[in-house]
DNA sequence: CCGTATCCGAGATGATACTG
DNA sequence: CAGTATCATCTCGGATACGG
């Protein structure tokens, strides 16, 4: 489990949250799986560029572990998994919204008029 | 500067976000400094168990850089320094709570009535 | 009191090869 | 296709000692 690594993550909710997205690339695979869900893997990886087989398939167990994604797996050959995000993933998606507001407002370059949506996400 | 450490911070918001907040005690520095505005450095040391002299300085820097905290120094013997948060940075607080209260909600042992208040701190 | 300078280890990530 | 196994790397943080 992930929930604790961050000092205070047992009585804090902050530290505790942070836990559970403290990975390099969770935040994108959260935003990948919410833009669609019902991902592969390999479409993951993909999406995801830099992300390597072994790390990819560590932090989606650490996000399953934590109730956060969904697996699913289909008895076929070639084989096929799909994840998606769980209710309790799109919440914490849905919590993350303010604070990406304020990082689109205050630390990204200046935007176009009309460019950078509420929620831009990565790649 | 922090913030380009994670994948995707000049481009999306959560990501440059995360970047700020990047740091093992970073969100610990920035709870206790909205409890109460211009903590010494020995202070904070204190307030924040576990954090090493040099780790404590490093982070701060950070938060200075970006424009989370900010220093105050007064020339006197003994030296004094104050630190203390910007008005970015409590936006960057508020910015924190919806995390805060997913993860009291649901990643939290289930508190008593009456305890854990809205935004819990560490320690 | 408020730091900085070194050295070091642990853990997370990356690269690559291999398997059901 | 969807991983696992293995080894290399790299960054962060911890411990300690010293300086303004």
């Amino acid at each position: 489990m992930a929930v604790v690594r961050r000092p205070g993550a047992d009585h804090c909710g902050i530290a505790a949250a942070m836990a559970v997205i403290d990975g390099k690339w969770k935040v994108s695979l959260l935003w990948e799986l919410e833009r669609s869900p019902r991902r592969r893997f390999g479409e993951l990886r993909r999406l995801v560029p830099g992300v390597s087989e072994k790390v990819l398939a560590a932090q989606l167990r650490e996000l399953e572990n934590d109730g956060i994604v969904h697996r699913e797996v289909y008895d076929e050959v070639p084989p096929r998994v799909e994840y998606s995000l769980t209710p309790l993933g799109e919440e914490l998606n849905g919590a993350l919204e303010a604070l990406g507001e304020w990082g689109t407002k205050h630390l990204l370059p200046a935007a176009a008029p009309g460019r950078l949506p509420e929620r831009p996400g990565p790649a």
